[in-house]
DNA sequence: TTAATCACCTGAGGGC
DNA sequence: TGCCCTCAGGTGATTA
């Protein structure tokens, strides 16, 4: 399941394809995703060159003359670079077709991913403008982060997974951070402390660092550009790991519903 | 304004 | 082996 980690993956693995390719077609096999994807989309792209590949959070923008492709990968999407002419295969819903001969081709099972396009610059499109600072940024700090928490009554799990506090914290990379800053999920971000809150920024960093270098955390569904697995899940102290003993103190893993995702951690670590 | 819940979708896995 | 049910999860929209 992609999150920052994992698209930032993606990125780097199509950026060396795709980059100043041009675009000969684009074929739609299913349109219905999480919106549907534009209409005269070909038409569009049709002899556009890409010129860059770019993140913002967890969209993808495929940025070139006439506009930028905003790309979301959802909960099971995948992009990959191959021959245009290898079959397309069940929930293969879109191909980027170059000169080359190559193709970007998206693969979302479950149909939570996006194709969108906007002439705007990216960063104003509505999905994008009101999104939080990267959490790899200079921007995303303890001070921020303590500022904004002031008088919220919500979860610290909730809080951190906003997308309007911070992007890309999703529920794999939330679970670890708040367990590597011994913070309990269900405590309310306005009960924080500024010392928490300065641990939590460096686990945060941390844990996204680690698991880009890793090349991501395969659960289900997430493979890299390459097709490949990525191996940060071998790294994980907590998620998905209820009844294990925690790696600190061999106290079982605890699992518990927050906001209507499985949240993993241990109650002797995290107050 | 804030917080909680719903909806979208389909594959994996468990129980029978 | 096959069927049925539950769970998983990112995020915008809706509701309270």
């Amino acid at each position: 399941m992609p999150e920052l980690p994992e698209v930032e993956t993606t990125r780097r693995g199509i950026r060396k394809h795709v980059e100043k390719q041009t675009i000969t077609k684009v074929i739609i096999r299913q349109s219905q995703l999480r919106w549907p994807i534009p209409t005269g989309l070909s038409k569009i792209l049709s002899k556009q060159v890409i010129k860059s590949v770019s993140r913002r959070a967890k969209y993808l923008i495929l940025s070139c003359d006439a506009g930028h492709v905003i790309l979301h990968l959802g909960m099971s999407g995948s992009l990959r670079v191959l021959n245009a002419n290898t079959p397309p295969e069940k929930h293969d819903h879109i191909d980027f077709i170059f000169t080359n001969g190559q193709c970007l081709r998206l693969r979302d099972p479950r149909r939570f991913g996006a194709v969108l396009f906007t002439k705007e610059e990216p960063t104003q499109h509505k999905l994008l403008k009101s999104l939080g600072p990267e959490p790899l940024s200079k921007y995303f700090s303890d001070h921020y982060l303590f500022e904004k928490s002031r008088k919220r009554q919500l979860t610290i799990k909730s809080f951190i997974m906003d997308s309007k506090i911070v992007v890309g914290v999703g529920n794999i990379y939330a679970s670890e951070a708040l367990f590597r800053a011994g913070i309990h999920p269900k405590r309310a971000a306005g009960k924080v402390t500024k010392e928490k809150y300065n641990l939590l920024t460096t686990a945060i960093k941390e844990v996204l660092k680690e698991a880009i270098q890793a090349g991501g955390t395969s659960l289900r569904d997430f493979t890299k550009s390459d097709g490949k697995p990525g191996y940060f899940r071998q790294s994980l102290n907590v998620y998905g790991k209820k009844g294990e003993p925690c790696p600190n103190c061999n106290k079982p893993i605890t699992q518990s519903v927050i906001a209507q995702r499985s949240t993993y951690y241990c109650t002797q670590c995290q107050k």
